[in-house]
RNA sequence: GCCUCGGUAGCUCAGUUGGAUAGAGCAACGCCCUUCUAAGGCGAAGGUCAUGGGUUCGAAUCCCGUCCGGGGUACCA
């Protein structure tokens, strides 16, 4: 990550450079510039020994010619050491500094806007099912969907998130008969349960007695799979899911109001992690498409039926196998519903690309999805992407609801503004706030450390997650960047009573330290850091370079005083740059759905 | 079995297209609040980058083998 501007006036003139003294073509773009080893002096460094071949001299004197040629024709270039071959150029002050006016005069630094002729991305993320409430795997998809949405938008694309709703299936029929069953009438109302919890409890509910019925089973004699397909409970949800495909009213009726109170539950946890969709599929509606479509291809003889009646896709010929798309009794699975998904979001929208936010256990689905529509004649079926993100680990493996080894995300967030509450009174930090007031200021703290602590891990990894240990507040962590944003808002404040606003009222030739210097230099970073990120998809791109920001801005606050200062011109030099890190750290917060306290 | 992803400090994680002496945080140890918020700063300590080969001026990074771990390969989603 260099800063592209004068990244780019070097690599041409290195260009220029090596045809001049030595009179050859080198290819300016595969001129090495990064940035120089925080112990060695300089800004930027040109790796010289790719040129070695052309110069036909050694490392050092080639570095220190083509050192000398740019300190010559470059303004920028204040000076240049030669260290082992590498060829270190310090920038002029001036330059820094017309980059910081030029960081603190764009309200919107970093980000392109988009245009009506951008492309348009939709994510789809979230997509949980309705047996179940949200636990800690969906948070980190909601993060990393939120998240990839925000940085889409910040470089210029038109943005539709959207959710899918799993709400029917075999897994709701499971929920539904437990509630028949043994429910007694209760309601999230009678009950004072949220009601995805309320369903999730009956869905927990119909797995014991079904794994009581099998062991009742295998104890009569039958086989452990005969009995898996013989035990009451499983045969009564089956049928409840002929019922439904079949429209039965007294089906669909339990069925709407056990999804409504899941709704309600769902509602409440999106608000609470501050996520949202633009548009929302439920599969009970594109399921139909989805059966339609693979019907069709069935007729076209794109796929196959077995003497069972159930339909298969052969992809032996991509190298994969056999897939299932139709059950023998006619129902949809997963993938039927995907195809009709799909199909119906493309006519809906005028997509350009087409993102799935789902954890990497699905890899092999999404290899096939794309597969299929490609064969069912979609020109876009193979530009599909699947955003494939890694699992949350628990201290002894994965999270299993059967176990009770879920970490539910209501739950967590409570806990973590629990101890935001608790760690903030400690400090004493909020005093003169309104008991709502601070109750914000806590929830931004502890959806802020809950954020971070996600979100800085590469997307791709796998990450662990130790319930036993509460997030840290220190460190790298998101309540540590928070803190860096109050102070500086604090500081603003104090400058404003003074009457001091930060303003362009110094000029170029100003003397600043070399940790001003530094700040500036990632500063001018935060546009490079925001493009990397959504080209890379990762979040966490974000959330390190905003880490190691805020980190220098603390020693620079810590070694430099800014209201104490006598020279007018360094005061509001000093102002400028403070704004500038807590306009970056806003901004960037924000693409990861983080919110920043102006006091903590 | 096959496919696929991973293995970096005690722990959790960074490490850009191959570049200089592999970096942070946590934990543990020392220091710094009469001065803009100490949820902060500074110092010291901590490494056979799983392992064996290869490619080259140069490898944590690229290639091959081995070991270990995750995920997938369902008429689950």
């Amino acid at each position: 990550m260099t800063n592209m501007l004068i990244e780019q006036i070097i690599k041409e003139k290195i260009a220029e450079a090596v045809q001049q003294l030595y009179g050859q073509e080198f290819d300016s773009q595969k001129v090495q510039v990064q940035n120089t080893r925080k112990d060695v002096e300089g800004d930027l460094t040109v790796v010289v020994f790719p040129f070695l071949r052309i110069s036909k001299k050694s490392p050092e004197l080639t570095a220190s010619e083509l050192g000398q040629y740019l300190q010559e024709q470059v303004e920028e270039v204040a000076s240049f050491s030669v260290v082992k071959g590498f060829l270190n150029f310090t920038i002029s002050t001036s330059y820094w500094i017309n980059q910081l006016a030029e960081a603190f005069n764009d309200s919107e630094f970093g980000f392109t806007k988009a245009m009506d002729d951008s492309p348009l991305v939709m994510v789809e993320y979230s997509s949980p099912n309705t047996n179940k409430p949200l636990h800690l795997g969906h948070i980190r998809n909601n993060l990393l969907g939120f998240s990839l949405g925000e940085m889409l938008k910040a470089n210029g694309k038109k943005v539709v998130k959207t959710n899918i709703v799993n709400d029917r299936g075999i897994h709701i029929c499971k929920s539904m008969y437990a509630w028949q069953q043994w429910g007694e009438g209760q309601t999230p109302e009678s009950t004072g349960i949220k009601g995805d919890h309320l369903v999730g409890n009956f869905y927990v509910l119909f797995d014991k007695h079904y794994k009581q019925e099998i062991e009742a089973l295998i104890s009569q004699g039958l086989s452990k799979e005969e009995a898996e397909q013989k035990a009451p409970s499983i045969v009564a949800a089956r049928e409840l899911l002929l019922k439904w495909e079949a429209k039965d009213p007294e089906t669909i009726e339990l069925w709407s109001m056990m999804n409504q109170w899941v709704y309600d539950g769902f509602d409440v946890t999106y608000k609470e992690l501050g996520v949202d969709f633009d548009k929302i599929y439920y599969e009970s509606e594109t399921y139909l498409e989805g059966k339609a479509e693979v019907l069709r291809g069935l007729e076209e003889g794109v796929f196959e039926q077995r003497d069972d009646s159930s339909v298969w896709a052969d992809l032996v010929e991509e190298g994969l196998d056999q897939k299932i798309l139709l059950r023998s009794d006619g129902t949809s699975v997963y993938m039927t519903q995907d195809i009709g998904t799909a199909k119906l979001r493309f006519k809906d929208f005028d997509i350009d690309k087409m993102v799935y936010v789902v954890g990497n256990e699905q890899n092999y689905h999404f290899q096939v999805l794309s597969i299929l529509l490609d064969k069912l004649g979609y020109s876009w079926g193979k530009g599909l992407h699947h955003f494939s993100y890694g699992m949350v680990e628990l201290p002894h493996g994965k999270m299993k609801s059967r176990e009770g080894t879920v970490v539910d995300a209501d739950d967590l967030m409570a806990g973590m503004i629990d101890v935001a509450r608790k760690t903030s009174e400690e400090l004493g930090k909020l005093e003169g706030y309104s008991e709502e007031e601070a109750m914000e200021t806590y929830k931004t703290i502890a959806l802020g450390a809950l954020k971070y602590f996600i979100l800085k891990v590469d997307p791709k990894k796998n990450m662990l997650f130790n319930p036993e240990e509460s997030i840290d507040f220190n460190g790298n962590t998101g309540p540590f960047i928070q803190y860096t944003y109050a102070r500086i808002r604090s500081v603003l404040r104090k400058a404003a009573d003074k009457g001091i606003h930060p303003s362009i009222s110094f000029d170029a030739s100003l003397q600043i330290s070399e940790k001003e210097t530094e700040l500036i230099k990632t500063i001018s970073l935060y546009p490079v850091a925001v493009a990397e990120a959504a080209e890379a998809y990762s979040p966490a791109v974000i959330a390190n370079y905003v880490y190691n920001l805020v980190k220098e801005y603390n020693q620079f606050y810590h070694d430099h005083s800014i209201l104490n200062e006598s020279d007018e011109q360094v005061v509001n030099f000093r102002l400028v740059l403070s704004a500038n890190v807590a306009k970056i750290v806003k901004s960037g917060m924000g693409l990861m759905g983080i919110s920043v306290p102006e006091r903590m």
